[in-house]
DNA sequence: ATGCTGATTTAGATCGATCTAAGTGAGGAG
DNA sequence: CTCCTCACTTAGATCGATCTAAATCAGCAT
């Protein structure tokens, strides 16, 4: 392995060609000012030598770069990954590259990939904010210049574009088909992390729409908790402990639903007795027993608005919407609709 | 907003404190040779005009950087973000960054993202290859003096070095629980796309086994199809019309196993008629109805082993084993084990 | 032969950092 | 007072590309 051979520059084609740097430089980036012949020449000398061409270096002089920094909580979570893939999707139509990070849900982590991406002077970011994030961490990356978008939680003194889904309206859904379909008069919304915006703003509008239909609100099954399948399914556990559930809950998550599904069964709740909504409608929820009630978001559509949101504040507006679709509610056995007709 | 204002540099620092460029870059590098006063006022002056450090300026000179390109094939599946997560803590510990792009499992994204990240100049990629790759893909990145390690499907000509867990063994493992613990006479392995190598490997290791111990091998379930939870369940529920299943199913995944038993379920098999076991142990597989027996691989530790093994490659050896731990079978409901004491 | 045009090609400056090797100045030894 | 350290600072070259403005050249009309 010839490992301490220099590296092949583009000076090196040009001399072995007997050409410039200049024309060499034309050839990389597909000009139409150089010759056709001259064209061929430099790519077969290219690839004999095994030149390749630095990014770096020409991004140092452009002032340009087409990577997109993805600043993620946590990729594990399916709809952190969805919401990437939609993004990348559109992001590489446009001939930008989509480089994920993740900042593991830990503050430091994320102010430190923040400046990572910065100093790598990245086209954009888009950024899903870990739970603690302050204010100013928001800021300071938005004064630099980076172009900027937000997801899940908004920084409405910052001046930086958010997209998010319509939280309040997915409360009032599940809220209205539990208290109005379902007829329910003592309702709870289950888990999510109190410091999370969307757990704020579903079980803020919940708590509205099913007090001002008249059904009761139950506050100890209504408490905070980290929104994991096995923690769900401990809280659960935990509280039928001490009594029975609510006749309605809605689920922070398909995932926490699972969880509080598994501790009905176990101690023999049925939909009729506890009817279950779920939001994200995961794959697996139209398999789970019972099949799984779910308020779908569109996490690769959202993804996509995000990257056309960057898009237009780069300067390369891209077609197709800019604002993200409504949620949908699929109901399925779990609140006890048992449609006729399943979606598989 | 002063868009058009110039971004400021080392030397506008130095300028407007009457040092040398050479003295601001040394205290950005935290060099100890510069005095503790000079310091301090460089970085006030620094922080005064909104200076931010231009890494690809520096990579440039100093023909280093410390981004490590993980390259994988579809970042929703969660046993790949956990790899990536594995590999991303031991890279971060050790000062490189990991950025995460995601080849969607398509041969042509995956060749692009390995030209651009050679032309980047990263430190090493760590890649999960796609399906079709083509050996010389490979070979042409690795020729390209990037530190290289391949996961999943080794490329034996390359001298890349691979890591993967022991398929080998998770399909011995599978038959011979199905075979001697269950006492199964006739079985299948089920899912999984007929070009992955995992399947092949699985498969192979799991047929020769259960053929060895006397068992009879179910062909038409064994044929291989996309490892989707909803292929699975269509693919179980046109078997079943057609007969009855197997006495032992060995699945390539938890989601194929999801699939199927929702098949089998309403058809009204139990895990007496019909053992199931999945693979990767998901967290949903334990609250699953019935709880499903999985063979665990540990995707987090493999991508710490990952790392560890690119940064040896890289010439900064961390410490902590450069092999994956061995897979580990977890009995649960589906294959008729009905543990007496549940994990959760 | 001369001048003009359009198509190619190129020399030299530049992007913003780091590195090398040399320079400066204060303090102590002779 | 001079010389020598030692701690600190710096000028100028350099990394590998792009950009600007000018040069070259062939072909053709005058």
């Amino acid at each position: 392995m010839i490992n301490d051979a220099r590296r092949v520059r583009m000076l090196d084609v040009a001399n072995s060609l007997g050409v410039s740097r200049a024309t060499v430089s034309l050839v990389m980036r597909g000009s139409p000012l150089v010759s056709a012949t001259t064209r061929e020449s430099v790519l077969a000398e290219a690839d004999r030598l095994g030149y390749v061409y630095n990014q770096a270096a020409a991004s140092l002089r452009t002032q340009r770069n087409d990577v997109v920094g993805l600043v993620m909580p946590d990729i594990v979570n399916p709809l952190v990954a969805e919401i990437s893939l939609g993004a990348q999707e559109v992001l590489n139509e446009l001939g930008y590259f989509a480089a994920i990070v993740n900042t593991a849900e830990n503050v430091e982590t994320q102010q430190r990939l923040f400046r990572t991406l910065v100093q790598q002077r990245v086209a954009g970011v888009i950024v899903i904010p870990v739970l603690r994030t302050a204010s100013a961490d928001v800021a300071e990356l938005a004064r630099s210049q980076v172009p900027l978008v937000v997801l899940t939680r908004a920084f409405p003194d910052s001046g930086v574009p958010f997209v998010g889904t319509d939280d309040t309206l997915i409360g009032r859904m599940g809220g209205e088909h539990l208290v109005e379909v379902h007829g329910c008069r003592e309702v709870a919304y289950f888990g999510g992390n109190a410091l999370a915006t969307p757990r704020v703003s579903r079980e803020g509008s919940f708590r509205e729409t099913v007090v001002a239909a008249g059904a009761s609100y139950d506050k100890m099954w209504s408490q905070p908790f980290d929104a994991g399948i096995v923690d769900a399914y401990r809280a659960a556990s935990a509280l039928l402990e001490k009594g029975p559930p609510p006749r309605g809950i809605l689920c922070h998550s398909d995932n926490v639903a699972f969880g509080l599904l598994k501790a009905l069964q176990l101690k023999g709740y049925t939909p009729q007795d506890c009817a279950v909504v779920g939001i994200d409608d995961l794959l697996q929820s139209q398999l789970w027993t019972p099949s799984v009630s779910s308020i779908a978001v569109q996490p690769t559509e959202i993804g996509r608005v995000c990257a056309r949101v960057l898009l237009t504040e780069i300067g390369t507006p891209p077609n197709g919407p800019t604002t993200p679709p409504p949620p949908t509610l699929h109901p399925r056995t779990s609140c006890g609709c048992n449609p006729t007709n399943p979606s598989l």
